[in-house]
DNA sequence: TTTGTATTGAAAATGAATATCAAAAGCATA
DNA sequence: TATGCTTTTGATATTCATTTTCAATACAAA
């Protein structure tokens, strides 16, 4: 699986003309090493403690790639920072956040996707991606 | 409607202790006067050119009031800038961004809104807010 | 190797938003 | 109307995430 994620990003950096470096190697394997919803910030400390001499740009620079490549997904949340998250070929989700804890519950549905389709085509727009975000209290932070 | 907007904000404004300002006023004069989605910095200069002594600080805080009361909304979409529009008590409605034009089509669909409740309540959440966006491009774009 | 080009990282720059703080304005009271 | 207290304002500085710059370095083709 990771291998795979490997694999599919050397070719998408093959057929970009893109060199392959120990840089983004490294970046590549750590960030396969994370779940959900990683900050640039958090990536990058994590990064810098096992190699130092990695900069802030380089990680910055190459997670636009790996969003490019299909590989990751940037997300939007409200606290001003941009987060990354693993993206599978075809795949798709929407998140719950919770404003309390700050804990994401990732879901999908079939028929407000559907719905969505419906809409943009009534409105004569071809859909290029589209994000849903529901903000409001887990059950843990409710008590 | 931009009478009663006008008494809404200073009655919420009395209620919490705020002081009636000329800077306030012209800033909802003006913020009223305007349609969809408006940047601060678009408001700013808007104001700017009637108004050269408002500061940028007046412009963003007197927006946070406005949305605090229930007038205005914040609007983030991905230029990495806030927006606000028009809010109505009661009403919601979501985007159909073109990533060519700009263009902002709104829309509501209730069967969504309600899947969006049987989500979260499936999840235990208390929903708060929510924000839908969908884009691509319109179909003047698509030529 | 050599050579041309892509990549990197330190540092500076950008840009939106917020904080600071002295001066000005609003408002309750005398 | 004048006084005094408190909020508000606006110029400016600051913050913080992200981007740009650019000289040094690394990659890969020949
Ligand atoms: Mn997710
Ligand atoms: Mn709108
Ligand atoms: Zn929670
Ligand atoms: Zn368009």
């Amino acid at each position: 699986m990771i291998l795979e994620k490997k694999k599919a990003f050397n070719s998408f950096a093959a057929e970009k003309g893109l060199r392959s470096t120990r840089q983004r190697d490294i970046i590549l394997d750590i960030f396969l090493s994370t779940h959900q919803h990683i900050s640039v910030e958090e990536l990058y400390l994590k990064i810098k403690s096992s190699n130092p001499g990695i900069g802030h740009a380089t990680v910055y620079r190459t997670l636009k790639l790996f969003a490019e490549s299909g590989l990751a997904r940037e997300i939007h949340l409200h606290d001003g920072q941009t987060r990354y998250e693993h993206a599978m070929e075809g795949e798709h989700h929407d998140h719950l956040v919770c404003t309390g804890c700050d804990t994401i519950i990732e879901f999908e549905d079939e028929t407000i996707e559907k719905l969505q389709r419906e809409i943009a085509s009534r409105h004569g727009f071809k859909i290029n991606n589209h994000k849903m975000e529901i903000y409001g209290l887990c059950s843990d932070c409710r008590k």
